[in-house]
DNA sequence: CTATTATTGTACGGGATCGTACAGTAATTT
DNA sequence: AAATTACTGTACGATCCCGTACAATAATAG
């Protein structure tokens, strides 16, 4: 509507989009330092004016990737809070699905991405961590604090529950992302770990 | 002795430890992209000549740093194999020193520092991996295998054991200092918490 | 003192990047 | 066609950094 209304030549999106993935993909790569505004105009196939006249700075640009990425992990891990029948095959789905992605190479690059205090501000880091682990974590609270009030299983400390469990779930892999060791599991292995720990979590509700 | 043996001005020792720990605060406060050359010698007191004197060039001076600062995680990190008494105590000390260590400002810091791929190349990061988490799972691994032997617990697998006790160890904590979220644990709490874990864990054995 | 080595300060060439400027070209409305 | 907006390519100043060179000074051994 208001693009009909504008005269002259209209934005062309398909740039900003090849900006967006041009940047994407160089952070992904290279981390932020591999993400200079030149970098992503020649990978982009656009020019530097074109970037600078849709984000602030470089700054801007690289805030946009992750903050667009932070979005989507949240969006990828929750735990549904109707499958409250049985507490292990609800937490063993669960589970596939938390590792399964944890492990996948988007998150992976994503993590190798993530830099420290100086590139990215406390508060920005602190914005991805509340919409990515946090919010699983909370939802599995929640999710625990229902099936221990159905009966399902004795959750009288679901927070405490809740993050038991994930970290009985990663185990050293994160660690092993961090300091980038090849990732050891395929899906058959993700499955029968997740089935291991959820036998031994309820094991001990 | 050879010291004393050479002719001219002797080196300055003071100066090599002022080029180290100011290379050393600069990475830990601002990361690799803040270790320039310059800044060191600014930091340190020093001519930039003088740094050169001593290493061939900036990628050695953080390697160095790092180096130092993966050995003394290696060298904190053990679970003595003589404690075979009783496992509770046994496991419980050395998940206190292990969270203790994990987060603590110098290990905090040292995670922080540790950037992606680029600046650090892959093979640096697994030496790392290897002095640091690895040793410490394959040290408990072995402890738990002497320990299954002697008949304390039930520890059949027991790097799959390990891995496990490490992870419910560590829970999201990892996870939030990655975020620099702030930490919760005073020594009093890592206490209740490893005590808390260990008894669970020994439930599944 | 002399020879020798360590260290400093300044300066330089080479490179990379940021953000902006400017003139020209492309696409669209009226 | 005229006006308007988007985009390109090149160039530029500013800044920062690396690694080296050079002359001068400091500290030691003989």
């Amino acid at each position: 509507m208001s693009d009909n209304e504008r005269v002259g030549r209209p934005v062309d999106h398909s740039k900003g989009e090849a900006i967006f993935a041009a940047a994407n993909a160089l952070l992904f790569r290279h981390g932020p330092a591999g993400v200079s505004v030149e970098a992503v105009a020649r990978q982009a196939g656009v020019s530097k004016v074109t970037i600078y006249s849709r984000y602030a700075n470089r700054e801007a640009l690289i805030d946009a990737v992750i903050s667009k990425q932070a979005n989507h992990i949240a969006a990828s891990l929750s735990i549904a809070p109707d499958n409250q029948n049985n507490a292990h095959d609800a937490l063993t789905a669960f589970g596939i699905r938390l590792l399964t992605f944890l492990l996948s190479e988007d998150h992976l690059s994503f993590m190798r991405a993530l830099r420290s205090t100086n590139e990215f501000p406390v508060e920005a880091m602190r914005k991805i961590f509340c919409s990515g682990p946090k919010t699983t974590l909370d939802k599995l609270a929640d999710w625990m604090q229902h099936a221990h009030r159905a009966g399902l299983a004795n959750f009288n400390q679901p927070e405490k529950s809740a993050e038991l469990l994930l970290g009985m779930l990663m185990g050293l892999d994160i660690i092993r992302a961090m300091y980038r060791e090849p990732c050891q599991r395929d899906s058959q292995n993700i499955e029968r770990h997740v089935g291991w720990i959820v036998t031994a979590f309820l094991k001990l509700h």
